[in-house]
DNA sequence: GCCTCTTTCATACGTTCGATTGAATCATAC
DNA sequence: GTATGATTCAATCGAACGTATGAAAGAGGC
């Protein structure tokens, strides 16, 4: 196994520690001492930290976007009239792929998704891009046939939360979890909880008012 | 109007920009700047940035918590089996009741327990005491008895996306929305579909496998 | 060997941070 | 008035931060 050039050391350093301590918490120093690399190799590779956050975003969450596109088309060729259930699996399920695939890569992952989605700073704003839009457009408009009872607000309301739920969901795992709690659960068994806690909610009638 | 005591501002301002910008994200001479204050002011009246921080949400958390505390308390005088919907609301509402108060405080309650929630900062550990856990313990018992099929872990996987739900549903309200996304709604509104879509979701059959 | 382009290196700069200090100011009681 | 305790103030500390620089080292073609 040859050791990777230092740009991906580096990425692989920032991905670990900005799940860890979110962007602020991070220095350039910590990402290269860990990387085995120069103080200066962020500048050089990738001009600045905010960038490299970018870069280690993009890696992320690319393969997971174009998992959630090609589910979307999956299901929407086999049939125009997709269950409620067929549209949560395809959304959510990608996003568990990677803890399901073993390690501790899946909790890692569920952390920088929350570290992006959350974090205020100015740059996070230009940490994900438009192809993440245009997913959750398509899946907008999925639901939006499926559910035609639903309102546009409330609609997007409930793909925010469904977000959420998938992103947050594995952040006490992965910290310590809540006193009391049982042992980190598998992501096979949290992927399907999760399949199950959101179809349902999607498909709830509307909100009465 | 008497002005408030530097106490007082330090903590009202430092709500403020915890919020917006995250605990690291906000200097002390910011916090100190907003209030009017010096900037040994946090040193003398709280001790520390962390321990500002604390009293800050401790403030914030401490009537969301005991609502919620009452809440459950006032369902099962009631009845000793409540429906999920009552369970759900009495958990859930308090969280949204700031912000139908008016203005946008409800926002800035929304975005500080999400910074709380998803702060990795080590200081983030001590933010919460151990009353909001035994109020989730409360809840965990109720739901555990009104959904009787569940295990506790799947149980306690459905609690935790409860509380993703209502805590990071008006972030993207309060920063700028995704594109796309229509003027802020009402708190009032974003109450009853979250409690719809949560009430649906906890009453799922437990998931197979 | 030598030139060229890429990459790594040690080092430094200017800024900002949280915390601290000791003097100055204020309120209150005697 | 003056002593006392609480509070505010300007000023400064050392440390950590992101970034920039110019020299050194390496790789590949000729």
């Amino acid at each position: 196994m040859a050791t990777p050039d230092t740009r991906t050391q580096l990425l692989d350093a920032a991905e670990h520690l900005f799940a860890e301590h979110g962007y602020r918490g991070t220095s350039v120093r910590a990402i290269t001492t860990r990387a085995g690399a120069n103080l200066a190799a962020v500048g050089y590779h990738f001009g600045s930290k905010a960038e490299l956050m970018a870069a280690v975003v993009r890696r992320v969450i690319e393969p997971i976007s174009a998992a959630q596109r090609a589910g979307l088309d999956t299901v929407l060729a086999r049939t125009s009239d997709p269950s409620v259930g067929e549209l949560v699996e395809a959304f959510a399920g990608p996003l568990f792929d990677r803890m399901s695939a073993g390690g501790e890569g899946g909790a890692r992952t569920s952390r920088l998704i929350v570290t992006i989605l959350s974090d205020p700073a100015e740059e996070a704003r230009s940490w994900t891009g438009p192809g993440e839009d245009t997913v959750r457009e398509g899946y907008l408009a999925a639901f939006a046939r499926v559910l035609p009872g639903l309102s546009p607000e409330e609609l997007r309301f409930r793909m925010r939360g469904m977000l959420a739920v998938t992103a947050v969901d594995r952040l006490e795992v992965h910290q310590q979890p809540t006193p009391g709690c049982t042992s980190p659960v598998a992501g096979e068994a949290a992927r399907r909880w999760a399949v199950t806690f959101l179809a349902a909610a999607m498909s709830a009638p509307p909100a009465p008012g």
